[in-house]
Parts: structure tokens; sequence; C-alpha cells
DNA sequence: ATATAGATTGACTAATCACTCTACAAAATT
DNA sequence: AATTTTGTAGAGTGATTAGTCAATCTATAT
């Protein structure tokens, strides 16, 4: 891993545990085994680590999220392999999961053009209107329903995370939550 | 209004507007109108405020959901009623919502003992056992129930605060909401 | 071999921060 | 009236911070 990783690695971590302000730049940089100026060899400002280190987590979950074959699939069978990707990873990746909601609910979101912020969602609002064109998902706004699909999520994973559960009761609930959303938004 | 409740007031401006630690207190003691030395009169520690300030808005949020006669309507009518209440009181007090979620999602939640943040959900958990007991909820984990209970109200909450509504077309998604929310717990 | 560009360092600085301290004013209590 | 308690002020303090800078190192290209 490279100096650059290392540092967002650090970074990620201390502000988990810490939150932004209370993780200094020099901790960042102990933590990833780097002088002080080297991190700012890599970020002109704190405020641009914080920020391209929410760009480069929110671009793990795409990829990760994509990574399966689904052109072929139904719209609910499409869906479902994005409900349950994100679900993983965000039930694998805890720390990033955690990053993700502490800066969605900061001042910092701001630093982000609202353009950026749509384009985040893009992929799953067009899936969105496709199955309602299809009518196979209610005629209502596809920000809404896409705003109750991530919330949606976010509650599954704070239940998980928060409950001992054997993996088996674990892909069970995920089953059970997709169809309960499914439920919901399907017509 | 007194002092120690200016001080409540113009941190929950601040702390919102830069975040916590971007909030130096000598600023909070400038828009609230008071001396430095006066907002560690009333608060020991920045911490001890900001923990304070979570405290008395959930007192209030806690009020309004409850400020209405329902001893003897179904679960069904309880159920709307705090689902309505809270969700009004977030789109009416946006700031006070917003600082409810950046604390939340923030390392300053664990200045709280796990029994304040479960007695928190106590009253709503209650009505869900009830709901199951009598067959007319999902006979699934309450505390899973109200996850997705309270995901369901910050979605919404959040997707009508980004979209322009007139006051008639949001009182009807707050009403096609609950439709939804309701359709996907009960039995 | 030499030159050039980028990477890395850590001491340094100016600013800022949470919090303290002393002094005094206003109530409340005796 | 005297005394104690509480509220208020704001200058002051020691610690900490983001960011700079000049110096050194590394690697690649010529």
């Amino acid at each position: 891993m490279d100096k650059k990783s290392e540092i967002l690695h650090a970074a990620l971590k201390l502000f988990v545990l810490h939150g932004f302000h209370a993780t200094p730049t020099s901790g960042i940089a102990r933590e990833a085994g780097v002088a002080n100026g080297t991190l700012f060899h890599y970020f002109k400002t704190k405020d641009e680590l914080i920020v391209a280190l929410y760009v480069h987590i929110k671009k793990q979950l795409a990829f990760c999220i994509l990574n399966e074959e689904i052109a072929e699939a139904t719209i609910k069978e499409q869906c479902k392999s994005i409900y349950v990707n994100a679900l993983n990873w965000g039930l694998e990746h805890p720390t990033e999961f955690r990053f993700v909601q502490q800066f969605l609910s900061s001042p910092y979101l701001m630093m982000l053009t609202p353009a950026e912020i749509k384009e985040q969602n893009n992929m799953v609002i067009e899936l969105i209107k496709e199955g309602i064109a299809t009518r196979q998902i209610k005629a209502i706004a596809p920000d809404f329903i896409n705003s109750l699909f991530i919330s949606h999520l976010f509650g599954v994973n704070q239940y998980v995370l928060q409950t001992n559960m054997s993996v088996a009761d674990r892909n069970t609930l995920i089953e059970e939550s997709f169809a309960m959303i499914w439920g919901m938004i399907s017509v």
C-alpha cells in the first residue's frame, strides 16, 4: 500500500473513532506512518482529505454494487441485487459505512456540488424509472422511492450491526427485509 | 429567554452550521450574547453542553409526539399519530432534526449509556409489542420494526426537505408514506 | 554521469482552542 | 443588615492545531 492509501486508511479509522475535527492531521500522519508534511503533499488541506476519502469510499461501494452480471435480470432481480450487495458491503465494511453516514449528516456534505450528490444515486433512479414505466414499481416520484430505499438499507444495516446474529439468521433477515421494501414500492 | 436557553439555542445553530469541533465555545458565547465564562458556569465542559443539547431536543420531540389524546385509539391509530407528529416536528424544526441526526452518527453518541439510548425508543417498542400480541403487527423482532419505522421517518423527512412541495402535497405524502410503512409492518 | 521532477521529512509558526481565574454584581437567606 | 450563594464578566493561560518551508532523498530520463 502506498503512502496516499495509508493516509486515507488511517484517516478513516481515526475520523470514525474521534470525529473529523477531533482528529488532528498530525495524528493521521502518525497512524499512517508518514511525516506530517507528506499528508499535505497529497492533500492540500484537511478538508480536501475528508472529501477525497468520501469520494474514495463511495467509489468502492459503487464498484461492489455493480460487481455482478445483472443485465438480463428483471427489474426486481436487479433491485434485489443492488440491495443485497449494498447491505453486505455495509456489513462487511462497518467503518466505511459509518464514515459515509457521518459525512452525509455533517456540514462537510455541502462541499459536494448538488450535481455530484445527484450523480451518485443516478443508477438506482434510472432503474426505478424503468420499473415505473413497465408498471412494476408504483408510479410515485423516483427520488422519493430512492429515499425510502436508502433509508431502509440504513435501518436494516443499523439493526444487524447492533444485534448479535448468526450468519444464517442474518441472511434470512436480508431476504425478508428485501421482500418488505419491495412489497412497499412495487405495484 | 434566560442565558442558559440562549446558550443552547446558539449552540444548536452553530453546531448544525459548522459541526461540533469547528464551533468554538467562544463563538457560541458571542452568538448567545453572554461572556465566555458564563457558558462554563452552566456547562462544565463543551462535551457536556453537546450532550445536554441533545437531551434537551429529544425531550421536546418526545413531548410533541405524546401531545395528544390517543389512549382509546387503536394500535394503528396510535402508530399513525406518533408517525405524523414526529414527521411534522422534524419538518417544522429542521435544524433540531439535523442536529439529532448529526449527533447520532457522531462519536458523541457513545457518551450516552446504552440504557439511555434504549430508553428513548421504549414507548414505541412497547406499542409495537402490543401490536404483535394482538396480531396487528407482524411477529418479528420489535427492535427491528422500530429500526425500520425510524429509518422510514428519516427518509421521508429528508425527501420532503429537499423537495419544494405545497402544504397539500406534503400532507398527502405524509398520509401515503404512513400507509406504506404500515403496509410493511402490519399483518 | 548528470539533471530534473517528484516524494519525504520534521522542525517551525501563527492562530486558535477549551477552560480557568479573579473580580464584582445581584439575589437569596439568615 | 449582614452574609452567603449564585450569576456574570472577560482577560489570561497552556496546550494544540493546520499548514509551511527549506532541506534531503529517490527515481527516472537524457
